[in-house]
DNA sequence: GTGAAAGCGCTAACAA
DNA sequence: TTGTTAGCGCTTTCAC
């Protein structure tokens, strides 16, 4: 409890004089009590708990140079994105995984390139432990900004380019190829012949990766590709493009759940049944969309709250071991995606 | 640059051997460098360049007592309204007014009551410098929790019931009931009589404040009010609701935009036209819904993010006077409304 | 097991 | 104008 007029807190040594023990003692039983006797501890227990002692944060963290915070570096537009129920989620896994660590989440939100000076001062200054940064484009200056500011960071989505100094980077990813084969796969097992893509952003990695792994499954017999903008309505744009470029379609696979829900709503519009007419899936299993849609949609699930948490850990890793260098090469860590099948393929 | 090897980043001390001053010197420069004559300062600048110090921010904060840093706390059902357009605004607000003032804005996101404690620690070790929080439900016990914590706070929208020790919390919020007075105003003004109101979820000051202002604008002649809650799909199943009961209505004011495009939704589907059959009325002006809709919304407009941005400007009028004992209670502030002319009403 | 003492890196009186 | 000197509140050897 603060002195009601002061404001001030009751410190250590406050806390020591009461208990009528050393500063030391009352260190000791404040942080996990190793080595103190019960009765001792306990009159310190008291103490704390009778002057509602709360440790000073700044002065711990000058001392053991640890935060207890780590950053969680977002940009405007994917900001924006939390619309995406995908963000939403994966800041979640970030978030709970943190609050196991006992760490706090600090939001950094980059709005443009001015912001680009703040967020380096920021990391510089020692205020968090790690970062965690989302890229997703490949001219995004962030990774690289991030990388020179020598805080241990890890990326969610393996980063397009970072210019310059590309040592590796750690990042979770999922494995986007090799989903996004599967799932062609799958419309290839039923039977299907003509299969287009609706491809997201292609300066992303993702959007790249599930290209690379739609081409792959379907060799020299690759179809037609169209650009969105992994939302529902670029879904729709791109497949009333395809339709008309190619009316005898018999199955899409998106590049995500929402573009896949934007195709659905054209398909329908153009009078095409799902999937008898043209099979669909989609990527990510967002419930939210894929269980939503009519007929619900057959997509590749990727665990996204388990990803954002599988950064926590990468990055708590890091921290664990490495005071100063580090030896092994931070590494990286692909999750596995699954199909799951619903009615739409 | 911190040493490479190992990891030690260059003090204070460090740039005063190698600017040759002293470390009161190279403080000076480094805080605005008042009252250092230039050739020194630019020494201490260059030394600093050379090195490349970036002040150590714990120990700052240790002498200092600011942190540079405020908490925003969202819990679990607002924070997932990022989806609503008037979350992101408002943030963005903050976001802003914080970077002007050097300040860090820190998310707290509240999954649940058991996060509860966490944030009481948080809030009480001194962490930030001050809390910014939304209060949007009458029993959210999240205000009580960051009145108690005795840390500068100041929220947005008026908190419901500060249970307990309800000493007043200041809060910015635009006027509501006003705002709401003066769209009813002006349906009556278009000869509308039969003017019914989609409100908001009753538990929220905000709803509650804009039915009081639609009642007050009709007095006895108050027609019949339906509950949604404030997203699209809750307006629409309302509109329904409300033309099923009286099918006579010849307006309807809505207690945000979302419910506004919602209720637009079904007067069309029921053949109805709006305004000529039906004037209807929104609330917010989210430039995204509002001016989307076919016709465009006449709406209230209130400042979202100017309300985020004087959410700030609050806390540090309050942080700059206030060391210790408040004296002036601190001031809430009531945002005025326009009304929005377009097609719909 | 416990206490004494030495800092962590910085700012802010106060002297010079 | 510049330097000297105390701490800020805490952890952590090191003696006891």
């Amino acid at each position: 409890m603060p002195d009601p007029t002061t404001g001030a807190r009751p410190t250590l040594e406050a806390v020591a004089a009461r208990a009528g023990v050393s500063r030391a003692t009352v260190s000791r039983v404040v942080n996990g009590g190793a080595g103190v006797r019960a009765p001792l501890a306990d009159r310190v227990r008291e103490a704390v708990a009778e002057l509602g002692y709360v440790p000073n944060h700044a002065a711990r963290t000058l001392v053991t140079r640890r935060n207890g915070a780590v950053a969680v570096i977002i940009a405007e537009p994917e900001f924006r994105i939390f619309s995406d129920p995908f963000f939403e989620r994966q800041v979640r896994g970030i978030s709970r995984e943190l609050a196991m660590h006992d760490s706090q989440l600090v939001l950094l939100w980059v709005e443009g390139a001015d912001d680009h000076d703040r967020i380096a001062r920021y990391l510089g200054g020692g205020h968090v432990d790690g970062a965690l940064a989302f890229s997703l484009h490949d001219d995004d200056e962030l990774p690289a900004i991030v990388v020179e500011s020598c805080v241990p960071a890890v990326f969610g989505g393996r980063p397009g380019g970072i210019r310059g100094r590309d040592r590796a980077v750690p990042y979770v990813d999922c494995d986007n190829r090799g989903g996004a084969h599967e799932a062609v796969c799958h419309l290839v097992g039923l039977g299907r012949t003509r299969i287009a893509h609706i491809a997201g952003p292609l300066d992303q990695t993702s959007a790249l990766d599930r290209v690379d792994g739609y081409r792959e499954a379907l060799g020299g017999a690759a179809g037609p590709v169209a650009q969105g903008a992994f939302t529902v309505e670029s879904g729709a744009r791109a497949m009333a493009e395809l339709l008309d470029r190619h009316p005898d379609l018999d199955a899409v696979f998106a590049a995500n759940d929402l573009m896949a829900s934007g195709a659905l709503r054209v398909l329908r519009e153009r009078g095409l049944r799902v999937p008898e007419d043209v099979a669909l899936v989609g990527f990510d299993d967002v419930a939210s969309v894929a269980e939503a849609t009519d007929p619900p949609l057959t997509t590749v699930r990727q665990d996204i709250e388990g990803n954002g948490r599988l950064m926590v850990r990468l990055l708590m890793d890091v921290l664990g071991e490495g005071n100063g260098a580090r030896d092994g090469a931070p590494h990286s860590v692909v999750t596995p995606t699954t199909l799951v099948r619903r009615a739409s393929a």
